[in-house]
DNA sequence: CGTTAGTTTGAGAGGACTCAAAGTCTGTGG
DNA sequence: CCACAGACTTTGAGTCCTCTCAAACTAACG
């Protein structure tokens, strides 16, 4: 109850009461232990994730090499975009790198909600627009920067994910090998 | 009339004639000539558009640089992310590579009618969902590959941007110098 | 048909990669 | 509570990709 009127609140300006209640009647409340998997590869993902506590990271594998693609703390909300979207099977899997409690939005009870509630389809829209947001600035943070930069850009507004992550999952989400990262942190 | 049905079967599986019908009366038709100005810098965009003919580039300036973000060819959405959603003005500009003929969807009008009618809601949710999957898409297609492969996929994905386009906003849209792409075409 | 924008080619410099090895931290079991 | 094994991070050397700067070439447009 309190994480969905907290959700609400975050994309909402005035959730009414009667929204806060049916959200949190679908809220699926989930537990993972550090290094615990949330999502493997080959399974189709058919929620949305809130966290409350904690810290989520997802990946993938690419020619051999692990790659995060994204990382998720307290507040946030994350979507596995290709599995929930598209209601395939995912390459991408997610992974707690510190013990996290997690809230999870099911597809279809979200989509039953929407269709009755406009209210809950725009906190939808507004989901999907701050993902949006979020992700076109990543972006653009990759666009002719030099490692150091890309460090420099993502210690200025991540320096939670900079200092509870590992270097190695920092490095491949900053598309640089732990090596550079280890250089450009030390200033070289 | 037959803009806003293609756009629904595009998104929906089976629109209601009504849906298409108001979706209809709110698009507002456009003409942008060869390099004409969709959109200027400092401008708030606060619409929504839908390529019926021609192409649209997005393209933004950093340090001292003009950089491609995105294309839009015939039957694509497109958005200026941050400026539609956050209302604020636009560093993103948009200009026409070839004459164009468009449709603007305003944004009070959309979410009006989105508020009456939960079909026009599950519209803008998948529009933004696609949106979502092809920013991904593209992104992860920056992850530790070379210009070679970079340009390799691109041609595989988008064959018409690459017959359509000037090189440099090719170029600069796939992270690498004029210069570069030109001698990865020329298969050096 | 000339002017200008766009594309190609060349040479040299530098950032980031790879492979390799040393050093440090962390957690588990004795 | 300490010691050791494995994971993580740092440092080093050499290579390669892509950048920059520069100039030649080509195409497009008035």
């Amino acid at each position: 109850m309190k994480a969905a009127r907290k959700l609400c609140l975050d994309y909402l300006a005035s959730p009414t009461a009667a929204a806060v209640e049916r959200l949190a009647a679908i809220l699926v409340p989930m537990h993972v232990e550090k290094k615990g998997q949330l999502l493997r590869a080959g399974e189709v993902c058919d929620r949305l994730y809130y966290v409350e506590r904690g810290m989520i990271r997802q990946y993938y594998y690419k020619n051999g090499r692990e790659l995060t693609e994204h990382f998720a703390c307290e507040e946030d909300v994350f979507i596995n975009i290709e599995s929930y979207f598209l209601g395939q099977p995912t390459h991408l899997m997610a992974e707690a790198i510190e013990p996290s409690d997690l809230y999870g939005i099911p597809r279809k009870e979200f989509r039953l909600l929407m269709a009755e509630m406009p209210e809950i389809g725009t906190l939808y829209h507004r989901m999907l627009e701050k993902v949006l947001i979020d992700l076109s600035r990543h972006l653009d943070g990759f666009r002719f920067e030099t490692a150091t930069e890309r460090y420099q850009h993502f210690l200025k507004t991540s320096p939670e994910v900079i200092r509870r992550a590992p270097l190695a999952d920092i490095a491949s989400y900053l598309l640089m090998t732990p090596e550079t990262l280890s250089r450009v942190r030390a200033g070289h």
